[in-house]
DNA sequence: GATAAATTCAAACATTTGTTTAAATTTGCG
DNA sequence: CGCAAATTTAAACAAATGTTTGAATTTATC
C-alpha cells in the first residue's frame, strides 16, 4: 500500500482524535470532519476504520527500532552511557509524540486488534533484547555489579514512569501549583526530572559503580 | 442512593466488561446480558450508562484512603517502613483489583467524565499529601538525606511501574518464556519483583541511609 | 481536447446504540 | 387475602454507527 500526503493528513487527524476520545469513542465522521474530507474517503483510502488504525501503527512504529540499534552497536560509547542515551531518546520520543503514545497505551490496555498487538509485542521485545545486550556488555566489563537484573522490569519501570507522568500531567500542575506554566514549559520541567529520575533507577537497579 | 446486592452484581459484571472492552466498547446490552438482567434494568437501577460507571468509581474508591491514613498516623512505625507498607499495599490492591485499575487507567487516559476526574484527582492528591508527610517526617529524623524530593514523581513512578507491569503481563510471559506459569503464579512472581524494585526506587530517590 | 482512471460527493444502507414505554409480574405489608 | 409499590419484561424509539453506492467531478495520459 502506497501512503500519500492525503493518507498522512488523515492519519494525523485520526491520531489526535483517538488520543482524545479513544478508538471506539472516535467516529469515522469525526475523522472525516477533522481532516476536512468526505466521509466516504476514509473507506476509500484505508478500507475501514480498523485498517486505518493499523496503518497508523505501522507508520508510527517504523524506524523507532533503528535509532536505538545505532546506539547499542556503537563501540565508542560505554554501556551505562548507552542506557542514558536510550532513556533520553525514549523520553524525547514520548513527549514529542504524546498523542500516539496515548493511543498505544489505550491499545495495550484493551488488546482487541491482533495486528496492533503483534506490532507492539515485536517492538517491546526487540527493545528489551537490545537493552539486555547492553546490560550483558556492562556486566562483562565489570561496570554493573548486580547479577539478577530483570531487564523487562527495568524497561517497564521506565516506560511506566514516563507514560504515567505524561498521562497525569494535570495532577502535577495542580499539586505543585504550576498553573502559570504553559504546557510546553511544564513538559521541559518534566523531561528534566524524568531523565534524572529514570537514570537513577537504572543506576541502582544495575549496581552501576559510578 | 442505596446500593443493593443487585447493584453490586451488575457493577461487578460491568467492571469486567469495561476492563475488557473499554467504556465505549461496552454496550448496555452487554452488561445486561453478563449480569443476567433485563436491558431496562440498567436504566432502572443506575439511570444511565454514564451514571453506572460513576457509581462504580464511587464504590471502588471509597475506603482506599482510610487504609493508608492508618499507616501514616501510626507512631510506632518508622518513616521508611511506612513507605514500604504503602508500596506493598498498593501492589496488593492493584493485583487484587486488576479490572478496576485497568478501567481507572483508561479513564485517566481519556478524561471525559468530570465526576470521575474529580474522584481520581482527589484520590491521587490526597495520596501524595500523605506520602509527603511521611517523607517530611523521615527528613526531620535524618533518615532521608536527599533534599529535593519530588513526591509526585516518586508516586507516579510507583503507580506507573506497577500499572504498566500489570498491563504488559503478556510481554513478560513471552520474554521470559513463562508460558507454563498460570496467571496466579505469574502474579505472585511479579508482585515480589515489583515490591523489591519499587522499594529500591524509593530508597535511592529519598537517599535512605539503611 | 478526448478518454480513461482516480478522486470526491451526497445519499442511502442496514445495524447498533442508549433510553423509554407501558403492560405484566413479583414483593412487601396491613 | 388484597392492594399498592417495586421490580421485571418485551417492544419500541430516535439517533448514531461503519460502510457502500452510483453519479459527479477532477486529474493524468495520449
Amino acid at each position: 500500500m502506497v501512503i500519500t500526503e492525503k493518507h498522512i493528513h488523515i492519519l494525523e487527524k485520526a491520531e489526535e482524535l483517538f488520543a482524545q476520545n479513544g478508538y471506539e469513542g472516535t467516529t469515522v465522521r469525526d475523522i472525516a470532519t477533522a481532516a476536512d474530507v468526505n466521509l466516504a474517503m476514509i473507506s476509500y483510502y484505508f478500507g475501514s476504520k480498523e485498517k486505518l488504525i493499523e496503518i497508523l501503527f505501522k507508520e508510527r512504529m517504523e524506524g523507532t527500532k533503528l535509532r536505538i540499534e545505532a546506539v547499542v552497536n556503537n563501540q565508542s560509547i560505554l554501556p551505562f552511557q548507552k542506557l542514558e542515551i536510550i532513556v533520553d531518546q525514549y523520553i524525547e520520543r514520548v513527549f514529542n509524540s504524546q498523542d500516539f503514545y496515548r493511543v498505544m497505551l489505550a491499545q495495550q490496555l484493551l488488546q482487541k486488534n491482533e495486528v496492533i498487538i503483534r506490532f507492539m509485542t515485536q517492538y517491546k521485545l526487540s527493545y528489551a533484547t537490545l537493552i539486555e545486550e547492553v546490560i550483558r556488555e556492562g556486566r562483562r566489563m565489570g561496570h554493573f555489579c548486580k547479577d539478577d537484573i530483570d531487564t523487562l522490569l527495568l524497561l517497564t519501570s521506565m516506560t511506566g514512569t514516563v507514560m504515567h507522568t505524561v498521562v497525569s500531567k494535570d495532577y502535577y500542575r495542580e499539586f505543585y501549583k504550576h498553573n502559570k506554566l504553559d504546557n510546553e514549559d511544564l513538559d521541559t520541567v518534566l523531561k528534566q526530572k524524568l531523565s534524572r529520575h529514570v537514570k537513577n533507577i537504572f543506576k541502582v537497579t544495575l549496581g552501576y559503580e559510578q
